[in-house]
DNA sequence: TATTATAACTAATGATATTAGTTTTGAGGA
DNA sequence: TCCTCAAAACTAATATCATTAGTTATAATA
């Protein structure tokens, strides 16, 4: 994957209390991915610059050379982990069509919130308007969505609200499972299949006119 | 609704740059409602004790006794927060059954998403358990979604998963309206409404084993 | 009027982000 | 091989927070 996995998982020279060494080779790359460690492990409100610089060893204004501030460093892990995302619900559905492949891409999102709890966080604020790359990296993913979508017939706009119910629904879905807002004994993996079963079952509502249009 | 509004929407004395008058005259609820305030006109973000003390006329340290500081504060904004949204979705059931309560109870809540944009983001963090006040506004709002259920005759099973769903949907879609993530000009009220229906037509599949079950 | 609980204060500490300006490195050209 | 120099890392400084400790002053009440 192009990457250097060097500083994951391992103490800092700073964290050991030792003096670091010359040049620290840090990239873009390497902050992002050590951030969403961080983000996953100890929670998003962790994701410090201060916190990061330490876990790679520089003091934090170095960070400053590679990424524009804290709100730079959470727009690249944005498009990160859209990326990420994008990958696994793709990789599911890959092969499938219809109610097969609706289905395993709803698993793997939420598997994906599930497993990365806090890169999946990143991926929630507003896609910031301004940033073709995040801007883009949303939009891979609609239009997967979309594409799975189309076999199901809808109409123009019928697909489009569509799309909206199930980036509901998954989104909604993840995000209390990842709360844990399901208390209960109660297995969430049936709770969503049938939950996406349900919405397929009445899939064509979405292209019908209903008497609760205000 | 017990409660004296005299410091909303004026600037403080601090923010005059007067000097204060000598008992602010501060209570819970007037913090909450200030904080409140402040999340919705200004982003959550911007709850801060440091902004709320200046809106309220105080020091930051004087509202350390009314409220357990940051945390705390949050934790009662998540409570009213629970509380306000409760009355809203409750008073739009009101008298109604089957697919018309849950279509006007789907309506009230996005509709409070959207009008109260930070008191419904405050309402999401985990519901700490060890708070009984939070816990049971949580519960509240849970009873209330399952009531509008019973219709359906879904079972025991069922009707927890089908609450599940209709948690999801709701919070799914009022979270992307939120953040504007539903882009283009479709009206969102028409997205909604065909959604629950869609929901409602297939909710016989909350009580069906269906071969997606891993 | 005197007492007293407590609301509000000041002062201090320790995180944090960020900017400015400095040092040092190491890669590529002389 | 040695020099140059852009850039990567640094130190120092500032500003904003939250929070704690200890002080002052208010207003209710005895």
């Amino acid at each position: 994957m192009g990457f250097s996995g060097q500083f994951f998982g391992q103490k800092s020279h700073y964290e050991r209390g030792e003096r670091m060494s010359p040049r620290a080779g840090l990239d873009v790359d390497i902050l992002v991915r050590a951030a969403a460690e961080i983000a996953d492990e100890e929670g998003i409100e962790e994701v410090t610059l201060a916190r990061l610089a330490a876990k790679l060893g520089v003091r934090s204004p170095s960070l400053y050379n590679h990424i524009n501030g804290l709100q730079g460093l959470r727009t690249q892990l944005a498009i990160y982990g859209l990326g990420e995302l994008n990958t696994a619900i793709a990789s599911a559905a890959e092969g499938l069509s219809g109610d097969d492949a609706v289905q395993a891409m709803g698993r793997a999102y939420v598997e994906f919130a599930r497993s990365r709890p806090g890169l999946y966080k990143t991926t929630l604020s507003s896609p910031d308007p301004n940033n073709a790359e995040l801007v883009a990296a949303s939009e891979r993913i609609l239009s997967l969505i979309i594409n799975l979508l189309q076999v199901y017939n809808l109409g123009k706009e019928g697909e489009l609200h569509a799309v909206r119910g199930l980036r509901s629904i998954l989104h909604g879905f993840a995000s209390i499972v990842q709360e844990g807002g399901f208390g209960m004994p109660l297995d969430t993996n049936i709770s969503l299949s049938r939950l996406i079963a349900a919405f397929l079952t009445g899939i064509g509502q979405m292209n019908i006119p209903g008497k609760y249009e205000s």
